[in-house]
DNA sequence: TATTGTTATACTCTATAACTATA
DNA sequence: TATAGTTATAGAGTATAACAATA
């Protein structure tokens, strides 16, 4: 694939919304709209991340790190303010009680579902901001970078 | 525009590549990557969306703060951390001495042209896997995501 | 008094380095 | 020894509350 810079067009005028250049850029100020979606859950980007992978199923903390693309002494922050809050539930594994499994508790399934749903409706709200088509394009596009982060993960994945 | 969480599909298995169920969890993963890409630069995120509001002319401090939707005080942070990187300029206003005037020195006009490049790059290198169409289409529908925020930031400015 | 911005303090996320527990 | 995870510590970003400087 080809690529350019191509939306690094005219400045405009200071004061007027958020910065918007490149893919990058436009990618920084989408993930701080999240953020203020989150905060209304109380919940941080990074909490999030670890709620929606245990979402998909209980997970050992030695994946995290790797999957959240943080050290491990960091899994350990992020899960002890979820642990704080209720939200998941922390044990060792039978067999190897070095090894934490994880799991999300009622309460966090429930957080993890109302995040969701605001974050996608806030993101919802803001591709409204388009023409119809393009708004819901925008949205379909997500979808697609779901599946491009998911093949370019596995393709580094070690065999 | 109608909306649907229609991307929540079946789990995954556990350990394999980043979660990526709703558009919520899309964006978070891919702010993720953003940070990644930014780090080579030895960015974060906040600091690359201030620098972008720089790259477009210098600005008030004052008008930070709502453009980057957080409170004065961690507008004075990350300026700190700038200021001591030599990558931004500060001083007091001339005519209102309350006031603080920000511009990009030379190093930081490098550094955020830099950061630009590397993570649009990177983002490009992630969209590559992807059938080609859908890689280009996934890019462009980052400009309309720009594109949806100006006008979500201009429906909300008091007029 | 009102506005602009900083300082003090605390919490979260991040990392590195050292450590404990288990294998 | 090697692996899984935590603790100690430090830096960045965030907030609230109190403050200083300027208007």
């Amino acid at each position: 694939m080809t690529f350019s810079h191509a939306i690094v067009t005219s400045p405009r005028p200071p004061g007027d919304g958020p910065s918007v250049g490149t893919y990058g850029r436009v990618t920084a100020w989408l993930s701080k709209r999240v953020e203020f979606a989150l905060a209304q859950m109380d919940l941080t980007l990074p909490q999030y991340r670890v709620l929606g992978i245990l979402a998909e199923g209980s997970a050992a903390a030695s994946g995290l790190a790797g999957r959240l693309a943080v050290r491990p002494s960091s899994v350990t922050a992020i899960i002890d303010g979820l642990l704080a809050r209720g939200l998941v539930d922390r044990k060792h594994e039978e067999g190897d009680r070095r090894r934490i499994a994880l799991r999300l508790t009622d309460e966090g399934a429930r957080i993890v579902a109302e995040a969701d749903r605001a974050v996608d409706d806030y993101l919802a709200s803001i591709a409204a901001h388009l023409p119809d088509e393009d708004g819901v394009m925008v949205l379909r596009s997500l979808e697609l970078w779901g599946q491009a982060l998911a093949n370019f993960h596995q393709a580094r994945k070690p065999q």
